[in-house]
DNA sequence: AGCACGCCGACT
DNA sequence: GTCGGCGTGCTC
């Protein structure tokens, strides 16, 4: 009897046994289609085998095998690990890496068009887009970004327009078009041309890399802020494109692809470069996921999901500002992007660099004791760029005018007579972050969770920054029916309103999560800054991250204190690296920059080693701190969070599961308290710590836990465990 | 997660 | 009498 085991998308940590009899071992990693209760689901063949636990009465038979598309074996082991280390049921670990598409019985149609890849003839080469009437607005974008990029393909082609796809067959037939075959074979172009020469630090990096490029290694490329980490990614890049490889670069967040992805594309034109994100449709995403499988794909570049891609002839990985949070999944399978990222390097026997200014404490500790190998580049590469120089502005002597200090005005008004840019950094996005009744102290809370609302003020709204709840905002206090409401402290829309008093005649842009989305294009804000359309920018740390923007000359960080007082004690690690970010982005080309930043504490330590540019020291301190504390990276730990109606009843659920742990050699576990959102979208939050100073041990105890948790017959807590938490 | 079964209250 | 509330239990 021939037995095949299915991983199937329920919240049931096995596999399901089913008879198929026509199943050979070559089917594992295909789909397939079985009766699970009443109904019926896709689910994919981990095993297959010729016995089975399961009583005969209760085996069914499986409907069809769909031998269309097969998961590689390298796969279903990265699958099988997430669900061991992250202790989250194998079938769901398996559908979260999958399109969703996937589920879909529907056959797995190749639409011929979105295959194609076009770039210009000579013939297109020689027509402006200037030339072109105003009627063929379409055409003219299509030309230009031609023109700018080499090629487009059909994704990037609908961006433009939906019409896009229809013009470009259009301009084949007129001549201007060539389709490019992107079926992997190697680039024309194999070593990258690059304008500037490079640092001897990249030089150092490169051939460190190179001299070991067939093996696993991880490799922490810690280079300050405009070093030429990127170049130092498109060089080793084009060593392994030249060797027939493939190439996965991971991003943090979904707004920095399309700048990479500019990039990448300009340097190797001819190869085919596909870019995985939440943001695409399902097909899209299937579609990516083909050409990657088939090998047809050889750069692929994403975010965290990005990790489960099928690579036949994956070569090289890099994880680019891999210190960012938005590698960690918070929900469902809580994975870390750039740890699953290290296990498939292992797993390949490929090298990995993982790319920062300012590394994660756990990466810097791993490399200094050498489980990752060090890679320093601590100059510009711009020649003459130097760091911008960082002041303070010790808010207590100098008071605040509507959040901002007289020396942070008069800097702003210096550089805007120098015709030079700056931007204001408050972490905080809103009009201000409370209301408040002057007469009865009332304050606006959201009613789902335990948060204040924000006051957007240009919607007339509050909102809940947790959950997305909005009301309209109230005209008198809903309590004591005073008038006299008031909103307390600043955000970005509050400091953008003030900013337009101070300076009637600058141009200024606000830029956080909500413009982004009313201007619906995060490109047509970084045009509008690099074309200098812009004096004053405000804005979150959307616009810290990762961006260069050369007419930049003043950084202003409001508000930067509040992380100082945070029970997280990651805190201070997070705006350490978020300031040096900030800081970065100044200075980048010829013309020095400055960073002022007002603070109550300006002799704080963290403050001291920004101002000397030192994240060395500063993270050396910190270890320390960790070390004495044993917090991580000097032990490892893992949350299991509960979360229901009533919190009597999730602490309930976690003293239950505390009684259940077996005391263990080496692992402590800590009482169950509240979360740190106590509720969040109605329901009550609290958690329960483990920690041991043994990964190994530490996964041996949450093993065995968990399999004891999954009998606690389940009321109406809902549980999970986060292995190596972020948020608490 | 779905989807059943099952046992109590308020309706045509 | 039965429609429907959601507690409990199972899915190979």
């Amino acid at each position: 009897m021939v037995v095949i085991r299915v991983a199937l998308d329920v919240p049931i940590d096995t596999l399901f046994d089913y008879i198929a009899p026509d199943a050979v071992l070559q089917d594992v990693g295909f789909r397939v289609r079985v009766p699970f209760g009443k109904r019926f689901m896709i689910g994919i063949i981990m095993a297959v085998s010729h016995d089975t636990q399961i009583s005969s009465d209760k085996l069914k038979q499986a409907e069809t095998i769909l031998r269309d598309i097969a998961l590689p074996p390298v796969l279903i082991d990265l699958f099988e690990f997430c669900s061991r280390y992250y202790h989250y049921p194998i079938g769901m670990v398996v559908m979260n890496g999958l399109p969703s598409r996937m589920r879909n019985v529907r056959p797995l149609a190749r639409s011929s068009h979105k295959l194609s890849l076009f770039r210009l003839t000579d013939l297109g080469r020689t027509i402006a887009p200037s030339s072109l009437s105003a009627r063929y607005k379409v055409k003219q974008r299509l030309l230009t970004w031609l023109n700018e990029v080499g090629t487009i393909n059909q994704i990037e082609a609908r961006k433009i327009s939906p019409r896009a796809p229809k013009i470009l067959q259009e301009m084949q037939t007129q001549g201007w078009l060539k389709p490019v075959s992107g079926t992997g074979e190697p680039p024309l172009e194999i070593s990258p041309f690059c304008a500037v020469p490079l640092t001897t630090e990249q030089t150092i990096a490169i051939s460190a890399i190179q001299t070991e490029i067939n093996q696993f290694n991880t490799w922490l490329l810690h280079g300050i802020t405009g070093s030429g980490k990127t170049e130092v990614y498109l060089q080793v890049t084009s060593l392994l494109l030249a060797r027939g490889k493939q190439v996965l670069i991971l991003v943090p967040e979904i707004n920095l692809t399309p700048q990479l992805e500019a990039i990448f594309r300009s340097r190797f034109p001819s190869t085919c470069l596909i870019s995985l994100h939440s943001k695409l449709t399902p097909s899209e995403r299937m579609e990516g996921w083909l050409q990657s499988q088939r090998g047809e794909a050889s750069i692929v570049l994403g975010t965290r999901l990005a990790i489960f891609t099928p690579l036949p002839k994956l070569g090289l990985i890099i994880v680019d500002e891999e210190h960012d949070q938005s590698f960690k999944q918070q929900d469902g399978l809580r994975y870390s992007a750039r740890d699953v990222a290290i296990f498939r390097a292992k797993q390949a026997n490929i090298p990995i660099i993982l790319g920062s200014a300012t590394p994660s404490l756990e990466s810097y500790h791993n490399a200094i004791t050498g489980r990752f190998r060090l890679l320093r580049m601590s100059t510009r590469a711009v020649k003459n760029a130097v760091l911008p120089p960082i002041h303070y502005i010790d808010t207590r002597t100098h008071p605040l005018t509507e959040g901002l200090s007289e020396p942070l005005l008069t800097a702003l008004d210096n550089y805007l007579n120098l015709q030079r840019q700056s931007m204001v950094f408050i972490n905080r996005r809103g009009y201000a972050p409370v209301l408040l009744c002057k007469s009865c102290a009332w304050l606006a809370s959201c009613p789902r969770c335990a948060s204040r609302l924000v006051v957007h003020l240009k919607q007339k709204a509050l909102c809940c920054h947790y959950c997305g709840h909005n009301e309209a905002l109230p005209l008198a206090c809903p309590q004591c029916g005073d008038q006299d409401l008031m909103p307390f402290g600043h955000g970005t829309q509050r400091i953008e309103t003030a900013l337009e008093r101070f300076f009637p005649n600058a141009r200024i842009l606000r830029v956080d999560r909500d413009t982004i989305r009313r201007k619906g294009d995060w490109q047509t804000i970084l045009d509008t800054i690099h074309d200098r359309k812009v004096d004053i920018l405000v804005g979150t740390q959307l616009l810290a991250k990762g961006h260069n923007f050369p007419h930049l000359s003043l950084v202003g960080v409001l508000n930067a204190d509040a992380s100082l007082y945070s029970t997280d004690f990651r805190a201070e690690e997070r705006l350490f690296a978020q300031l040096m970010q900030v800081a970065g982005r100044t200075g980048r080309t010829e013309i020095a920059g400055e960073v002022l930043i007002q603070t109550e504490f300006p002799d704080h330590p963290l403050y001291g080693a920004l101002r000397q540019h030192d994240y060395d020291a500063y993270a050396r301190l910190l270890l320390k701190e960790r070390e004495i504390t044993l917090f991580p990276p000097f032990s490892y730990q893992a949350l299991l969070n509960a979360e229901a109606p009533e919190m009597t009843m999730a602490l309930a659920f976690l003293n239950d599961a505390n009684a259940l742990a077996k005391p263990m050699n080496s692992i402590e576990i800590f009482d169950p308290v509240p979360a740190q959102m106590t509720r969040l979208k109605g329901l009550e939050r609290a958690h329960l710590l483990v920690q041991s100073p043994s990964r190994k041990r530490l996964q041996f105890f949450l093993s065995e836990w968990y399999t004891k948790l999954r009998q606690i017959p389940n009321r109406k807590v809902r549980w999970a465990l986060d292995v190596d938490p972020l948020e608490f």
